[in-house]
DNA sequence: GCATAGAATGTTATGTTATAACAATGAAAT
DNA sequence: ATTTCATTGTTATAACATAACATTCTATGC
């Protein structure tokens, strides 16, 4: 075994903790040529694929976005709530809806493997803020 | 009021339908070309845009792909269960889901306006074709 | 009819996201 | 020290998407 693919991985991962926002590849990318200038876009995509694999980050598939995991633990299926004002993530989890989900999708004997839950709105801190506009 | 655009977005529409499995914009502009050898991608882009905001087709966000709506009708957010095997989809609808969905992003003050509900799996008919290899 | 206004499309160019393919390298194990 | 092989580097390109502006078509009022 070989621990290089963690230490990228972990690099990766702290730029994506320190910026809290979801990141493009190519942002996260850019953070990181600042020490290793020679950084390429595969090596970014083979550290985002395995943080994702192992439930440390998540990939935003309606942003073409990534972000650090908020509830360490590995869940595998989050509900991801994405602000359009201001573009903040908030993650959330719950068994019942997963099943909800699983056996509508379940009907016609689907099975399923993965979900991708996101929902795109105002979260209640740009509401407020907008009430008060 | 002009009506080249539902001219465009009907033909457009007519391919994903024909298709009837997901078909990246590309894809659809690749078909189109053969009939509009100087189309480009932003016509295609437009159409779709414009057939997503109708509730004519569906954007499949973790594809970055389209297909045409299997339930005229409804303009809710669909379910969509695609089949890693087979690449169908299946649509479905259901307005406790999205309650339940709604209350646990609201919790915190979300205001929801948009869902993606995507669910990768494997289909019915490739699940018994495997049961039987 | 003819002019015209405005929406839709055409066109050009480019930006952004993602991966294929293979070479080089470094850590682990013996 | 050598082998091994996962990881990363490198190069190139594929795939997805849109900005900006020119052109054209349709509907409408005259």
């Amino acid at each position: 075994m070989n621990r290089r693919g963690q230490r990228m991985q972990a690099q990766v991962l702290a730029v994506l903790r320190s910026r809290r926002l979801p990141m493009s590849a190519y942002e996260v990318l850019r953070c990181l040529r600042e020490e290793h200038p020679r950084l390429a876009p595969p090596t970014i995509y083979r550290a985002l694929a395995a943080l994702t694999e192992r439930g440390k980050a998540h990939r935003l598939e309606s942003l073409n976005a990534f972000i650090a995991c908020q509830r360490d633990g590995h869940h595998d299926a989050s509900i991801l709530s994405i602000c359009t004002d201001c573009g903040a993530v908030e993650e959330n989890v719950s068994t019942d809806l997963l099943t909800t989900l699983s056996s509508i999708a379940g009907k016609s004997g689907f099975a399923p493997m993965r979900h991708v839950i996101e929902v795109h709105g105002q979260c209640g801190t740009c509401g407020s803020a907008e009430g008060r506009a």
